[in-house]
RNA sequence: GCGAUUGUGGCGAAGUGGUUAACGCAUCGGAUUGUGGUUCCGACAUUCGUGGGUUCGAUUCCCAUCAGUCGCCCCA
């Protein structure tokens, strides 16, 4: 049998990867206007990266991690999230130190869970994330969510939900956790047995539960707006201020939860509401992290960011019928006729490209007919034919395509006779 | 990790336990010898994901395996 790409893993062909390079570009813009930097950091790190920022408990470092062992015995794991690495290249290389603060950084690159593949989830997938170390000033805070907004905004994504929540500051967070075990518990046994799992791993999640919803439980469960502390209920308040002082529209939902352990204060998710997108309506998680940066060694700073996966993106402009403005072309093709003309043909058509027209012609030996044929497809603008009756009087034939309107130019002024007509 | 469903040429898609596996698109060639997007004619799967089994005989039946798709868990 032959082999074939692992799976959940994708090629990416001409003809699709324009997408991609179009929409990641777009993202690279925006966020040069809103001012943040590229950082690279490899695509594997040492698993205890990720086991103590991500948290042990979570689905991603239990069951999702591409981890192994190198010749030199160390435990490494392909990244399965970025916001881990992009913080540990922080403290790593002191950029607590620099005299700009916050340190405002963005990354485009695969990660990698192991997962079974459904529409929206492959086990590598492109991620597009920010970060902002180093303020906690809730502004901060709504210009990373408006950062993201922008970019699905911009792209023409109508059918958008923005959903913001807090998780209030671990001292909250705990308090909240413990009074959810302690409503729970003592009739668990009257739950699904996701939810019997979630009492131990995330008991905030069984307020998302689908199956158990209408469980009498479920209305009177404590509520983490009870359990925030005067700090973080004022920290939600100032976020809320600065999104609407934006314009942004949100919607509240205090069962949204981060699946990381790293979150705290600020949680959002951005959705796509487009019809038939399927069962992954998710674009774009984040939250702020403040204790990340000390868990992994480094001073403590507050930090915040989103993730936003490129291949949901895809999927929701496609769900919403936007097409991106992509248009291939070519400049020039050479058409050749006659073995005179075709042993010049390499010399003309590199003297275009060095003259900075696309060009290209046929290798295939095909008939005139079929070269046009050819130009056609790659749709080229013009089409320079060169047979015997040209090469003798020193001229070549130049056809616009799209008008059909041909005519002869001395060979010494082709180029500049196509340039001035681009 | 669990469940459902599918797997036929480059793509889409029909089909049957038994001599030559429809059709459409695309591609290639031709229809007066140097000019494309229309039309017409012609060509194009020793083979039906892979491996094994049942059978006189399987692409069609069974098992396994791999892969795709959808849903659950969870997430981007």
């Amino acid at each position: 049998m032959n082999i074939q790409i692992p799976r959940g893993t994708q090629d990416l062909l001409p003809g699709v990867v324009e997408h991609w390079q179009y929409v990641e570009q777009k993202a690279r813009e925006i966020c040069a206007r809103f001012n943040y930097k590229e950082i690279r950091t490899p695509i594997f790190e040492h698993t205890e990266l990720f086991k103590r920022s991500v948290g042990d408990t979570t689905d991603i470092v239990q069951k999702e991690m591409y981890t192994f062992t190198d010749r030199g015995d160390r435990s490494l794991t392909l990244r399965p999230e970025g916001t881990a690495p992009v913080v540990r290249a922080f403290v790593e290389n002191k950029l607590f130190g620099a005299p700009q603060q916050p340190v405002k950084l963005y990354y485009n690159g695969p990660m990698f869970r192991y997962e079974r593949p459904q529409a929206g989830r492959m086990r590598q997938f492109v991620q597009f994330g920010a970060e902002a170390l180093g303020s906690a000033d809730p502004s901060i805070d709504a210009e990373i969510i408006s950062l993201a907004m922008t970019v699905y905004e911009e792209l023409g994504l109508k059918s958008l939900r923005l959903v913001i929540n807090t998780l209030g500051d671990s001292e909250s967070r705990k308090a909240h956790r413990e009074a959810l075990i302690a409503h729970f518990k003592p009739r668990i046994e009257e739950f699904c047995h996701d939810c019997q799992n979630r009492i131990e791993t995330n008991p905030l999640r069984i307020l998302d539960c689908k199956k158990d919803r209408d469980h009498e439980l479920m209305g009177s469960a404590p509520s983490i707006y009870d359990y925030l502390n005067e700090e973080s209920r004022h920290y939600f308040e100032a976020v809320k201020q600065a999104l609407d002082s934006m314009g942004m529209n949100y919607v509240i939902d205090p069962a949204l939860v981060r699946g990381l352990d790293y979150y705290n204060h600020t949680a959002f998710e951005i959705m796509s509401e487009a019809e038939g997108f399927g069962a992954i309506t998710t674009l774009c998680g984040g939250g702020r992290y403040n204790g990340l940066a000390e868990e992994i060694g480094g001073p403590k700073t507050p930090g915040i960011g989103f993730a936003m996966s490129i291949e949901r993106l895809l999927l929701a402009l496609n769900a919403e019928g936007i097409s991106l403005p992509i248009r291939e072309q070519l400049d020039v093709f050479l058409v050749t006729m006659g073995e005179e003309p075709k042993a010049k043909a390499p010399g003309l058509l590199y003297q275009f490209r060095k003259a900075g027209l696309s060009a290209d012609k046929d290798y295939l030996d095909k008939k005139m007919k079929a070269q046009f044929k050819a130009a056609d497809r790659l749709n080229a603008k013009f089409v320079a034919v060169l047979g015997d009756d040209e090469l003798n009087s020193g001229v070549i034939s130049v056809k616009e395509m799209e008008t059909g309107a041909q005519e002869e130019v001395p060979l010494t002024k082709v180029i500049q006779f196509i340039k001035e007509r681009m």
